[in-house]
DNA sequence: TTTT
DNA sequence: TTTT
């Protein structure tokens, strides 16, 4: 029964975040996001092999996804794989494999490019972790 | 560009793993990975949710993995996500996620019970950490 | 800011873990683990290189490890790095680093021999990860 | 003997890298790295808490740290726990716990602000992951 | 399809 | 001080 299902992504959102607000008061953000790796094939040319995920974040990262996530930013994302499976139009049985995520940390500098200082506020923490694991006598919340 | 790609698993196989040896000299080895968790929903039940995880192990791994590995056994596995996408008989593009490790150990006793010391060899390095990463001055293969 | 700082072993356990019951009603456990990897030196000869780590876990998985970890037991330890400092009798600032778990999964069969189905109980969980993590809708204690 | 000892890291760099260039042609990089968490204390004050980390890098990755990490760069770095000991002064044995990395992605903008496009070349890959893990068919070096 |  |  032991286990562990654990994913770690540096990577880059290939676009902006979809957030949705459900009636229950959670909200739920879904993008896709890239890493890549470089290197030499036996011909000594240069090659980029980029792999996408499918991001899942549940509240209260998805908030912060929608407020400071941006198509190109860099993130670090800590989750786990989930597959899902549907029925597609042809009444084929199809799965989805998903990285939900559990801890997430903006890299990099400005999430926009902003300058610092400004009196946004939140800008300030956009480079924090942030998460939904408790810390003793700690509000995880980033604001 | 930068990236980071990475799966950490522990769990139970399936199924005794399925290797294929191939022309060049190459073996694959395919089996899938239970990660479970198990925890008390709102009516205090004890619940179990269990991950099945596609697992592909190249040369060095895939040979290891038909050696010592057996359906319900143990193993920590670390790899990276791939997904790869095929034609399925209507036509539609078809998209399957898989984790490809490049380190396993496997865990736990003895692999299928053997008591050590056994004149086969082999198992008194079933339980050693195998990858296809060299160390410094090191033969990375287990045996 | 950012800061990602994440430990993951698997090892097993030098000695009984030390527990503390502390009077705000916390517990904390300590125990050093030993991560071994083998491998072959030039000369061909397998080598075994073990690394000792300071393992220090806080209520509920202090209590925890206390019921369910042994001597030799072998588990799966997620936490984070912590250094601290103090005086030593020569007035030298020295100092300690240790690892601090926040996710615990025991690994391989029984605790400690044991047959499963025993009167014991707590024995049915203990190969179930457990943490300091809550989960959506769920109680992370392991009872 | 089964172990896994693994270390994950994003964080910044407290000054630039020493490195020493070793008479068997290897050479090693050490620098202290912050990983930093930020939470709300019981007060409901943002409070900031820093870790410091020694980093240990050998060829090829001590180079790479020579050339394109800085002080306040910010770095993804896996690597693994070691601890060494010594004599002091007074004759007493200290110890001194180190992340001996082993891949490294340097993270977030250009590395030293320099503009892309430059001729320099090296430029092209100082975000690329680096690491002395060979992938099939490739050559792991960045240049 | 695993494991407890 | 562990483990195989």
């Amino acid at each position: 029964m032991a286990g562990v299902n654990k994913v770690i992504l540096v990577g880059n959102l290939g676009k902006d975040p979809e957030v949705r607000h459900l009636d229950n008061g959670r909200a739920v953000a879904n993008f896709s996001l890239a890493t890549s790796e470089t290197y030499k094939n036996k011909q000594g040319e240069r090659v980029t092999n980029t792999e996408w995920h499918n991001i899942v974040l549940w509240t209260p990262l998805a908030e912060i996804a929608e407020k400071f996530l941006k198509k190109g930013n860099q993130v670090y994302i800590e989750g786990k794989l989930t597959t899902r499976s549907w029925d597609d139009q042809d009444g084929n049985k199809r799965y989805t494999t998903e990285v939900v995520g559990r801890e997430m940390t903006l890299l990099g500098g400005r999430p926009d490019g902003s300058s610092s200082g400004t009196g946004n506020g939140g800008d300030n923490m956009a480079e924090s972790p942030v998460s939904n694991i408790p810390e003793d006598d700690t509000d995880d919340l980033p604001f």
